[in-house]
DNA sequence: GCCGTTTTCGGCCCGACTGTTTTCAGTCG
């Protein structure tokens, strides 16, 4: 039982006593309880009762309920709130703008107990009528709907990438060779379909043996003989495994990653050299691009014709990769809402190879997340100053801040606070409705301001989840250029916000992309791995990468910068 | 339900923003 796991069980809880109209401090418990936890770096599954009230935010009442969710994998409360509770209330928590009142209000008032109604009641106008509630609500749930439908069946990166590697160490256990291909090889930030290539020269006794894994729940409608189709148990995402026989299972690597437009660039760009190609037996993914006459795409960029516009002036070995980079610049700590210390992190990206570990926490208009006051800064700025004693040559901490954008597009600090930073990262973290006029006048703001080093998750999307505030890209690439401001490649794979298909766009008008983790622990250091997929997906080169640039480099850069 | 004492009960309580109001409830990060 993981502390996460825990958490979400105690949030839950909470949740659903508001949606029943608990007392409101009862409900305040839990929540803070899930919210102090979920800060915790303490073992909570292995702690006793009378450790775990030393937990802020943890009494006597929820340390029990802890044990009870560890010792039986059940809490009661919350299986009797679940059993009141219809599962399509339950979606109805996804709408964004409704929280446990509007769904109880929907829920008692209208009846409404599931997605397909309250779209209909939407639609019907009822929704507006309610006191309470209005036009412009009503709009935005239907929009949120509109957007939950077209997410439906898809999963981020980083769990497409660890079920493909369950169901690949699983198979490989039975067959010669499996690969991995399709979207998850193609690192695709959303991902409908899950594809594995099986070398088989018994496709009915791999169907045979596929089906009695428990893992695999197969939808025989969509099968065929060469192809299982189903998905894996507890998920909704589409599992597809594709059987061929050895002489063939380069090939089909070649024409199975490759997504669609892809191939019939390929094709268009010399379909007989191409068809030849494809069929030379044992054809390598190199020998196919090399026997059609093409430069070798790697798998990450076989998505449409950027690839080749891409590969007329660059090389595959100018793409950046892990081992490229030098250091972290978008980092929390305990401090602000992290849940390591800035020493621990720090210690960490040494382990990693790493030169210099940049600290952003949030800052003062930030306060769910512990945001820095000016006074909290300073004491900051004296503890970095104490462990960069500690250090040699070969390492760094820098001073940054994440300083919020407000409305207007100011920063939340004086120039006088901002100057004490070795470098600024600018995020909009709140009103992310906005026109696209007014969200890319405030980002336009935010990029003038002489503090701005980086411009944070520039579009505050949340993969599957929300849509970001829309903005005029190419206006915003534009005055980082000329403000020489570098663009955050958010490498949560929550956000992966800029998108890749900006990349190019910017470097091009010579704008630099910084591959940030947001990291809040220290696994997240390692999120930098998607940043680089999409990164190379983008075709985004070393050169480029802010962060591959040496702490030599860094530092003068930040200096020069601070002058001006 | 948690906390912190005035040590056994009273007070707890992010703030900005939105949309709905006509003074505020609900949501969000």
């Amino acid at each position: 039982m993981t502390n996460a796991e825990i958490v979400d069980r105690l949030e839950l809880t909470g949740r659903l006593m508001e949606l029943h109209d608990y007392d409101a401090f009862k409900i305040r418990a839990f929540s803070s309880a899930a919210f102090n936890l979920d800060k915790s770096t303490a073992d909570l599954a292995n702690l006793p009762v009378e450790e775990l009230v030393k937990l802020p935010g943890v009494g006597k009442s929820v340390a029990h309920k802890i044990r009870e969710i560890v010792e039986t994998g059940h809490l009661t409360d919350l299986d009797n709130l679940l059993a009141e509770t219809p599962e399509g209330v339950m979606e109805m928590f996804r709408i964004k703008g409704l929280g446990a009142k509007k769904i109880r209000t929907l829920w008692h008032e209208l009846g409404i107990d599931n997605l397909r109604d309250l779209q209909l009641a939407g639609e019907n106008g009822q929704i507006a009528k309610i006191k309470g509630f209005g036009a412009s609500t009503q709009e935005k749930i239907l929009n949120s709907l509109m957007f939950l439908q077209e997410q439906k069946g898809k999963v981020r990166m980083d769990r497409a990438a660890m079920l493909a590697n369950v169901l690949h160490d699983e198979l490989a256990n039975h067959f010669k060779r499996v690969d991995i291909t399709g979207q998850v090889r193609r690192k695709a930030q959303e991902v409908d379909t899950i594809q594995l290539l099986i070398e088989t020269s018994d496709p009915v006794g791999a169907q045979r043996y596929l089906n009695g894994l428990p893992m695999l729940v197969q939808n025989e409608q969509e099968s065929s003989p060469f192809a299982w189709r189903g998905r894996m148990e507890g998920s909704d995402v589409g599992i597809e495994l594709l059987m061929f026989p050895a002489d063939q299972i380069d090939r089909q690597l070649f024409i199975q990653t490759a997504a669609e437009p892809h191939l019939q660039q390929v094709g268009s760009a010399n379909v007989s050299l191409l068809q030849a190609a494809l069929t030379v037996p044992n054809a390598s993914e190199e020998g196919i691009y090399e026997r059609a006459g093409l430069p070798f795409i790697v798998p990450e960029m076989r998505e449409d014709e950027f690839a080749f516009r891409w590969a007329s002036h660059h090389q595959n070995d100018e793409l950046v990769t892990w081992d490229d980079l030098r250091g972290t610049l978008h980092n929390h700590s305990t401090w602000s809402d992290g849940k390591q210390s800035i020493a621990d992190m720090a210690a960490y990206c040494r382990e990693l190879g790493l030169t210099y570990f940049g600290i952003a926490d949030h800052s003062k208009t930030a306060t769910y997340a512990n945001g820095l006051d000016v006074d909290r800064v300073r004491a900051q700025h004296a503890e970095i100053d104490q462990l960069n004693a500690q250090f040699g040559d070969d390492f760094t901490i820098f001073k940054g801040i994440e300083s919020d954008i407000l409305g207007d597009g100011s920063l939340d600090y004086d120039d006088a606070t901002l100057a004490t930073f070795d470098y600024v990262v600018a995020s909009v973290h709140q009103t992310l409705t906005m026109t696209i006029e007014k969200a890319t006048t405030r980002l336009l703001r935010a990029i003038e301001n002489p503090y701005t080093t980086i411009l944070g998750h520039p579009t505050g999307r949340l993969l599957l989840a929300r849509e970001g505030y829309p903005i005029d890209h190419r206006a915003v690439i534009d005055a980082c250029a000329y403000h020489n401001v570098v663009v955050e490649i958010n490498a949560s794979p929550y956000r992966l916000d800029i998108d890749w298909r900006w990349i190019d766009y910017a470097m091009e008008r010579g704008v630099m992309l910084s591959i940030n983790p947001d990291a809040h622990d220290l696994a997240g250091l390692l999120d930098m791995h998607y940043g680089v997929a999409v990164g190379r997906k983008g075709g985004l080169t070393k050169t480029m990468t802010f962060n591959a640039l040496t702490l030599t480099e860094m530092k003068a850069y930040l200096q020069k910068r601070k002058k001006r």
